[in-house]
DNA sequence: ATATAACCTATCGATTTAGTAGGGTTTAAT
DNA sequence: ATTAAACCCTACTAAATCGATAGGTTATAT
């Protein structure tokens, strides 16, 4: 399960989504419309800019804000970032490598450990390429869209043309070959 | 990732499968061979029986064993039975179900939820229909027959036929429709 | 100057983790 | 009956993690 913090940032990442381009969101902002205690999200936020997510900017009309477009913000990223290793034994993971306590050598044979890279591949499988857009709800993106764009699109032609674009931008990634470690 | 204790309870596990129907096995020989601290182990075989994957016996000749062959122990199951849920976030398990700290009803267009829906399907179906015997050293399963047949059998007719009948044994469960909650 | 808001350090109680210690009970081979 | 071997149980502990909270410092727009 993840901690009570990986959650908070995941739902803070997509209030922040939700409104990219519009400047710095205070901290009090996120903390009142998602529930999550002040103090707690500050920490919270704090790391994330420390780990290069978001950017900040103190004082007067301050606050917190993603450095990149949401579209380009990889969830597994954020959830290694906060909470470690995807992997359920250390002896499987890439990023977070270390070796097993009961075969400390990690034989390449050991068929534990085998059946927990597949485990790690399924569901590394299934977060990979999908981004912080994919969690944003629809209708206040809707609302971002139409702060940047004056409010001139329609609904069904903004939404439509955004979801067009996710899709083709993770459908390159998928297919790029690239490899993703875990 | 797993605890020590779900990691040890295991490969304890795979010990005891290699040697099903060779009666109780006594705890400092899994100790020994697998490198674990003996009054832990003691800890976690002692929860094992009491959730019923363990049999035991006291006394002299006494020991821990499978009260069912490896064939027919989930490996999912004694996951959930030592570490929780599988599941990344409560509001998406079945077993472990609790409502999630950010929206406390579980509303069913969540975004977020539907997500990480996805990944715990995948991560649970490279799980399912896999098996406690799919774990074990062929080496030791070898002797394990030889022991239970009196050794007539050639090393490749025997694992042959064995790694035959895990193979359809998993077949069957993986396409018999059975829905496994996580 | 003032209000606002991020920044930073430190602490804190509760819980979990990964054990350890020691003794009591039961079984069974002799 | 003795006694060794093993199960069973309670309690404890040191360390880490979790989920926050407190209070002061620095930066900035007005």
């Amino acid at each position: 399960m993840l901690s009570a913090k990986t959650q908070y940032a995941i739902h803070a990442l997509t209030f922040l989504g939700e409104r990219f381009g519009k400047g710095p969101i205070p901290i009090n902002q996120i903390a009142e419309h998602r529930q999550i205690p002040y103090k707690f999200l500050e920490a919270i936020l704090l790391e994330l800019r420390k780990s290069g997510v978001l950017g900040s900017k103190a004082g007067k009309n301050g606050g917190y804000y993603l450095l990149r477009p949401p579209e380009e913000v990889l969830v597994v990223d954020v959830i290694r970032q906060m909470e470690g290793p995807i992997s359920l034994l250390p002896c499987v993971s890439k990023k977070f490598y270390e070796s097993c306590r009961v075969c400390p050598h990690a034989e390449p044979g050991c068929i534990v450990r085998e059946f927990f890279r597949q485990v790690r591949d399924a569901t590394l499988h299934a977060m990979e390429g999908r981004y912080l857009s994919e969690l944003l709800d629809p209708h206040a993106v809707k609302d971002r869209l139409h702060g940047q764009r004056g409010g001139k699109m329609s609904y069904f032609s903004s939404t439509r043309r955004l979801l067009r674009s996710i899709a083709e931008l993770r459908d390159r990634k998928r297919h790029s070959g690239r490899k993703i470690a875990i």
